[in-house]
DNA sequence: ACTATTTTTTAGACTACCCTAAACTTGAAA
DNA sequence: TTTCAAGTTTAGGGTAGTCTAAAAAATAGT
C-alpha cells in the first residue's frame, strides 16, 4: 500500500506525539503539530483508520498499529538520512535542513534510499543526534540524559537537542555547543540551577537550567 | 509566483514539445506526452494562460512566454542536476534515473539546488549528454566533435553525420550507430586510427577512421 | 447530578487535478 | 460550398485535502 504525502505527515506526527505508540494523542494535538484545523484531522483519522495504520474510535482517541509504526519509521528514516546528506555533503547548517528534508522524505524510491544510506556510510544518527531507524524500522537508541541532570565533574558528549528551533540551534552553534562536542560540568549554581560547562576541553561557558534541559548528553 | 507540481510538468512538456518555444504544440500532443486526456489539458492550458506562462487562444494552440520558458528551464535544470547526482554519486545506471529525477525536480529550495550544483562541480551536461541550463536559464552551446577526434573512455551521443549518402546511413543503421545513440570510445588502434566503440552500453563495434570522421558526436 | 465548557465530529463548501461524454471549431475532401 | 472527421473545449462528476460553522459527545465544576 502506498501512502500519500499528507498521510505520511499525519502518521509521522502521530508517531512522534505518541512517543512511538506509548502515549495517547488528541485530535487537537495533531492539529497543532501539523498546522491544520481539528476538523481536517478528524477526517484524516477516519481515513487512516480505514487503511488500518491506526486504530480509531471516534471521541475515544487512537492507537498507532504495528503497520502504522512501520510506515512512520520509514518516513523518519528517510527524513534523517536526507538531513545527514544535506549537512555532510552539501554543507547545510543544522538549522537549515528541516524544511528541505520535510520535502525530500516523501520521494518514493526504495532504491534511492538504499543507495543514499550506503553513500553516507550507513549513519546511525542524524545531525541533531537523533537515531536513524534501519530499513526494518529498528532503532538503536543511546541512553541519554538532560545536561541539567548531570552532576558536577561528570563528562559526556552532546548527542541531541530537544528544542530544534532555528533560534536555539543558532545559539548553540554560536557558543560552540554543537552535536558531538565533548563537555564537562564544572559547576552547578544551586539557587537557579544554571551550569558552568567546559566545552572541548578549552572553552568555558555558562548556561541557564532552561537551556541545559534542552540538551541531551551521552555520559562517559 | 509558485507553480504546482502539475503545472511544472505541463510547462516542461510544452517546452520540450515546442523545441524551446519554436514549434507550435497541440493539445493532443501534450496529452500524449504526459499521459492525460485532452480534456484535462484544455483545463490546464486555461490556467497556465491566466498565469501568463503561456499565451493561449482556444482552438488556435499556444505559445510559451518568456516567463514560461524561465520556469521550464528551471525545472529542467533541477531534473538534470539530480540525474548527475544519481549517476555520479549514487551509482545509478543512466536508464534508472529518470523516474526518480522526475520526483526530485519538484523539490522547492533554491539553496538546495545551488549547493547541489556546487557539490557536483557545476556540471554542464547530464548523464544522457543533455545540457544543464545555468541558474539564469542559459544553455551552453553543445560542442560537437568528430568521433575519430575523441579520446579513449570519452562518452557522447551521435548527433549528426557528414556523409549522408544512403549507403553510409544504411551502414550506420546496420551496426546500430543511429542518430541519438550513446557511445563510448573503448579503444583507438594506433597504426590505422580505427576505433572500438561501445554503443548504448551493450554493443561493441569496430569502425575505421574514415567512417568515424563522418560521425559527429556530442560529448558528455 | 446537572449544567457549562472543551473537545471532537459532521455538514457543506472550496481548490486542484483528473475523468467521460457531449458539444463545438476548424480545415480538408467531395 | 457543404459536409464531415479530427481536434478541442465545455459540462458535469470524482477524489484528495483543506476550511468554517454547527452539532454532538465527553469532561469538569458546582
Amino acid at each position: 500500500m502506498e501512502l500519500t504525502t499528507a498521510e505520511e505527515n499525519y502518521l509521522k506526527a502521530i508517531y512522534h506525539l505518541s512517543d512511538g505508540g506509548k502515549k495517547s494523542v488528541s485530535t487537537n494535538d495533531i492539529a497543532a503539530e501539523i498546522n491544520t484545523k481539528p476538523a481536517s484531522v478528524s477526517d484524516m483519522l477516519r481515513k487512516l483508520g480505514e487503511k488500518e495504520v491506526i486504530e480509531y474510535r471516534k471521541y475515544y482517541g487512537l492507537q498507532i498499529t504495528e503497520t502504522g509504526k512501520r510506515y512512520a519509521l520509514q518516513t523518519i528514516r528517510k527524513h534523517r538520512l536526507w538531513e545527514v546528506f544535506l549537512v555532510e555533503k552539501l554543507n547545510f547548517a543544522w538549522d537549515e535542513v528541516h524544511e528541505v528534508a520535510e520535502q525530500l522524505e516523501h520521494i518514493q524510491s526504495p532504491l534511492l534510499i538504499q543507495r543514499l544510506d550506503a553513500y553516507l556510510n550507513y549513519p546511525k544518527f542524524d545531525p541533531h543526534g537523533d537515531p536513524i531507524p534501519d530499513e526494518f524500522g529498528d532503532v538503536r537508541a543511546r541512553p541519554r540524559v538532560q545536561l541539567n541532570d548531570m552532576e558536577v565533574d561528570q563528562m559526556g558528549q552532546i548527542v541531541a537537542v530537544k528544542d530544534s528551533s532555528a533560534a536555539f540551534l543558532r545559539y548553540l552553534d554560536k557558543v560552540g555547543a554543537y552535536i558531538g562536542a565533548r563537555i564537562k560540568v564544572l559547576d552547578k549554581v544551586e539557587f537557579d540551577g544554571s551550569l558552568e560547562i567546559l566545552v572541548d576541553q578549552k572553552k568555558t561557558l555558562f548556561m541557564s537550567k532552561d537551556v541545559a534541559s534542552n540538551i541531551l548528553v551521552l555520559q562517559s
